[in-house]
DNA sequence: CAACTCCTCTACGTGTCGTAGAAAAAACTC
DNA sequence: GAGTTTTTTCTACGACACGTAGAGGAGTTG
């Protein structure tokens, strides 16, 4: 289970904010208040490519993609957690459990559609 | 987010699946297979407790016990990463739409329980 | 082609984790 | 209770991940 580093989250967090193809420099600007340097950006954005969680275009000032969204990423997060627990149905009586109101209300309309 | 490392999960998994505390000799007889030093299993045992995931007793040969239980774990982690995403309704439609039949079954069952 | 921008490669500092020795502290044995 | 064994603490080191960025080459632009 890949995670992600602070800065690599920061840039994760742009790349899920934007809607399109972002520039190294684009990123770097809503970075600034981190103040760190191109090169950095990119550093990260390679290893961000190599977990798998980011792709660019081959053009050429390259253009940088989350693979997935923000909500994908963390659904599949949450899929990984309960698909490494040995009892799933352990784990999901206890996070509902936890789910607030609104969120209990929101998970039963979500699965009444189908009816599976 | 505190995370677990290799030997760190593996010795969390000898006390999740010990009912009752466990002591240092105990778990390095259950990581007999990685054939590491007692010593190494009180540095990760120590690890882990700064970490909140596990307590000792006072009695002399310590013991050691698992915070929370290894469903419970899990579910804190899903809530956790559920918790951090701005969008929960997103995630979790998400999460939802990638459950199996059975799952899907048992959640509804466990969410009709309460007519919140 | 000269100047500029962008990208890749390489590297270093720091923190975490697996690993364990040395030595203190406690427990056990006669 | 002195000697021996077990347990615990303290300290340390190597590997690896991540934040950080410089050097230098590749590509773009005027």
């Amino acid at each position: 289970m890949a995670s992600l580093g602070e800065l690599e989250r920061a840039v994760m967090d742009r790349l899920w904010s934007a809607d399109g193809p972002v520039a190294a420099t684009e990123l770097r600007a809503g970075l600034a208040d981190r103040g760190v340097a191109l090169t950095t950006v990119h550093t990260v954005l390679t290893r961000l490519e190599q977990k798998g969680f980011v792709t660019h275009d081959e053009a050429r000032p390259r253009r940088f993609t989350a693979r997935a969204s923000r909500e994908d990423h963390a659904a599949e997060l949450m899929h990984e957690v309960l698909g490494q627990a040995a009892d799933r149905q352990a784990v999901l009586a206890r996070f509902v459990g936890g789910v607030d109101d609104d969120e209990a209300r929101l998970l039963r309309e979500l699965l009444a559609g189908d009816g599976r």
